[in-house]
DNA sequence: CCACTGTACTATCTTTAATAGTACGGTTAA
DNA sequence: TTAACCGTACTATTAAAGATAGTACAGTGG
């Protein structure tokens, strides 16, 4: 179910985060379903527990997952983890908005480029400083 | 002219970076103006010349100095600076609109979310400013 | 109580980042 | 051409950060 590269450049907590994200995000494992323990993952993986209690740690900062003391760790609610990375990329998105206005962007120009850009259209070779 | 403190924990580089980033967007340093020699600066504020160049580097690789081997450093033209940074903050500009569309985020929110922002913007800048 | 669960803390090892030292190549003017 | 500037490339050393492991402690439920 689960596995790695020792050797890749990718460090192995991450490895691990990205595979739980997939399997979330594609509903194999589905909203409180139970995560295999971290002691589990790492024997039948061959690791040290830490490792995967970090990858684990990760997830649940993200909202992927939840974890109870005592008990294990489970896929948070479908809602839970759709608004949370919605709602990390919109505050991008609102920092890289407030970012054109400062670097003298004028409004209009970033309203063209939103519906350029959703449109798909790449070429937008227009004069971008005056506003 | 420029400084650094050796135990803050941003890099002596990055802090002689930021400096002329503040002294060519204040114009202080002017379009073709020549920053000091490599050498010059490093024993100025006594530290090494590779450190100085790594700025130097770094600032030319952000189109904020050109340099030319054997005659020194230059303060990059006006609009060369401005466009180079516009033009990275469009990118991210136009990634975090796409990562919200990966997301499923409709085009109208997207849109909406766009001049509520901007809107945010003016209406901070007006109650700042007397009108 | 026992066998599970997660968690916190520290230690070690590896990798990366930052800085320094040295040597090389271009430019200009005498 | 030579000397005194300039930037640049390369390597070595040191400092800091990151990744993983080991061990011990705390909650849960039969």
């Amino acid at each position: 179910m689960i596995h790695f590269d020792p050797n890749s450049v990718k460090p192995i907590y991450e490895q691990i985060v990205d595979q739980f994200i997939k399997l979330i995000g594609n509903q194999v494992l589905k909203p409180d379903e139970q995560l295999p323990s971290v002691r589990e993952l790492a024997s039948s993986v061959r690791i040290n527990p830490n490792t995967i209690q970090r990858a684990y740690k990760l997830l649940e900062s993200r909202n992927y997952i939840y974890s109870v003391p005592g008990k294990g760790n489970f896929v948070s609610p479908n809602q839970t983890v759709l608004s949370a990375e919605i709602s990390r990329a919109e505050k991008r998105f609102k920092n890289s908005i407030l970012e054109l206005k400062k670097l003298g962007v004028g409004n209009s120009h970033i309203v063209e480029l939103t519906h350029m850009t959703l449109k798909g259209v790449e070429n937008h070779a227009k004069n971008t400083i005056l506003e």
